[in-house]
RNA sequence: CUGGCUGUGGCGCAGUUUGGUAGCGCGCCAGAAUGGGGUUCUGGAGGUCGCAGGUUCAAUUCCUGUCAGCCAGACCA
């Protein structure tokens, strides 16, 4: 016995000494994903794309209940249409990637993959859009998009990613505001309620607002390293778009308007969000509402009469409501088994060998706590449903305690810049919203305002960095 | 983009200093035993050393370039 032979994939470096590495091995060895031929690009394997296929069923259902519908837009731009909204290209235009021949044939005009889809888009809305009848427009497509990045990481930032992109027009700036909010809330409530990932939503300072929009909206979640991630954006684009693109409808007084843009996105980030949020020195610790596999049945003993006939029987059983793995492998122990399903990180694992069935019980042993109990056969269904839930709350829990250990005010510059450097996370200080501060702070700290808070508090009337005026408390923290 | 490190069967590594066309462990395949926390034994298959040039009688080994990856930073969402 013992693990004089270690048969098991080589251990994962345990995430306090080196989280960046901790992270690595787990997207690797847990079968998430792999490295392309190109740089920043990789192949999502189906234990990770599993994962994405239930944000996806999820987060559509909540946009159909909204009323949004689905399509589908271009994969190429002309390079025109992305320059006619200029701060967009400023934004956009360094990390385009470009088309410039078809075949042999250099293209007349080259066309850029797209970086995100609100030119191309609001080219089409332009044929579509003619009366105030036509209104709302509430469109989302599902796709991957191109930012030619220089430092990637799986998931955190690719070159290539999936996403989605909903992009709506309204007849008032109210009804805009709305959407931009409506959609905010949608993707808070899929991080907490789906992924148990906490987060902090708000305002995006003007200067790390979305190259084009009026007023950028965003979800921060704090990762174990301090780090915070932005891990889904809603912008109220105003007329920006529907100007420069010429958007206009007649309305009920005969006159031509430009309607009220919105976009927003939530992307595969959400993936490295989840596991950097909950992961451990095992692996991967997934929220049972996204877990490609919620419960695996590893049989003991499996060759000895009986055992198998009954494993099969729950899985089918329980398969109806819960999504279900059998690992009937013959080649590999028990033990071994428990540990490869713990390293992936699936909530529940229902263990049944002969003296189980003898007394008509299993053995079951959640991930997020590593405990175990035993359950009467008769009630497997039921406590499994239950301890699925309760691993959801118990991680939402456990994260939200851990980004609140993680979260600290500051009085100054000089107090944030020694907090950063010693134990790095959420800062709650009053700001003046001002540029010239923001980027001093940047400079000075690497830190970055994450958002300004729909929930404030009032720590006083001056800046903590500048000493002027301020009206409201902002987060900052480093950034991924 | 800058600095550091790396690239040898599926995975992890050794070999490179002192050039002579590869070796170990795990995994994989076959058989047997084992089976409640990383099983054991026996037999077997599998690599031309990231890629491209150069030096040399000869390059995994030396030189140059290039591609990809990791870590840190800059930049960027």
């Amino acid at each position: 016995m013992g693990k004089k032979n270690k048969q098991f994939v080589e251990e994962i470096t345990p995430m306090e000494v080196d989280f960046a590495q901790w992270y690595t091995d787990v997207i690797l060895k847990t079968d998430l994903v792999d490295y392309s031929p190109v740089k920043g690009f990789m192949a999502i394997k189906p234990y990770g794309y599993a994962i994405w296929e239930n944000i996806q069923q999820y987060m559509d259902k909540r946009f159909k209940e909204t009323g949004h519908k689905n399509c589908y837009f271009p994969l190429l731009i002309p390079e025109s249409l992305l320059q006619k909204e200029a701060e967009h290209v400023e934004g956009f235009a360094p990390e385009v990637a470009w088309v410039t021949h078809g075949g042999k044939e250099e293209l007349a005009e080259r066309l850029c993959v797209r970086p995100t889809s609100e030119t191309i888009i609001c080219e089409m809305y332009s044929k579509w859009l003619k009366s105030y009848r036509d209104l709302p427009f509430l469109y989302n497509q599902w796709c991957s998009v191109v930012r030619w990045e220089k430092s990637t990481r799986p998931f955190l930032r690719t070159s290539e990613f999936l996403w989605q992109e909903g992009h709506t027009l309204h007849e008032t700036y109210e009804e805009a505001q709305e959407e931009t909010l409506r959609m905010l809330d949608i993707y808070k409530e899929t991080a907490e309620e789906v992924l148990a990932m906490p987060v902090v939503t708000g305002q995006k300072s003007e200067k790390e607002k979305f190259a084009g929009a009026y007023a950028t909206y965003t979800m921060e979640a704090l990762m174990h390293d301090g780090k915070a991630l932005q891990a889904g954006t809603s912008h109220n684009l105003g007329k920006h778009f529907t100007e420069a693109f010429d958007i206009a409808y007649s309305d009920r007084d005969g006159e031509l308007k430009n309607p009220y843009h919105t976009s927003w996105g939530v992307s595969t980030r959400l993936i490295g969000g989840l596991i950097m949020v909950h992961g451990d020195n095992r692996g991967l610790v997934l929220p049972p509402r996204v877990a490609p596999t919620q419960a695996v049945i590893v049989p003991i003993a499996s060759h000895k009469e009986g055992v198998l006939d009954k494993a099969m029987e729950i899985f089918s059983d329980l398969k109806q409501e819960i999504r279900m793995e059998l690992d009937d492998r013959e080649n590999y122990s028990p033990g071994w088994k428990f540990n490869e399903w713990e390293m992936k990180g699936v909530p529940v694992r229902i263990e049944i060998g002969p003296k189980d069935i003898e007394k008509g019980q299993a053995v079951l042993c959640r991930r997020d706590t590593l405990e175990k109990e035993v359950v009467q056969l008769d009630n497997l269904k039921e406590r499994v449903q239950l301890l699925l839930d309760d691993i959801h709350n118990n991680l939402l829990y456990s994260a939200k305690t851990m980004r609140d250990e993680k979260t600290y005010y500051v009085k100054n510059l000089e107090e944030m810049k020694e907090l950063m450097s010693t134990k790095p996370g959420f800062v709650k200080a009053m700001w003046c919203e001002e540029r010239s501060c923001e980027e001093n702070i940047k400079e000075d700290t690497g830190v970055t305002v994450r958002c300004i808070p729909f929930e404030q508090e009032h720590l006083g009337e001056t800046c903590a960095f500048c000493g002027k005026p301020a009206e409201k408390v902002a987060y900052f923290a480093k950034a991924y």
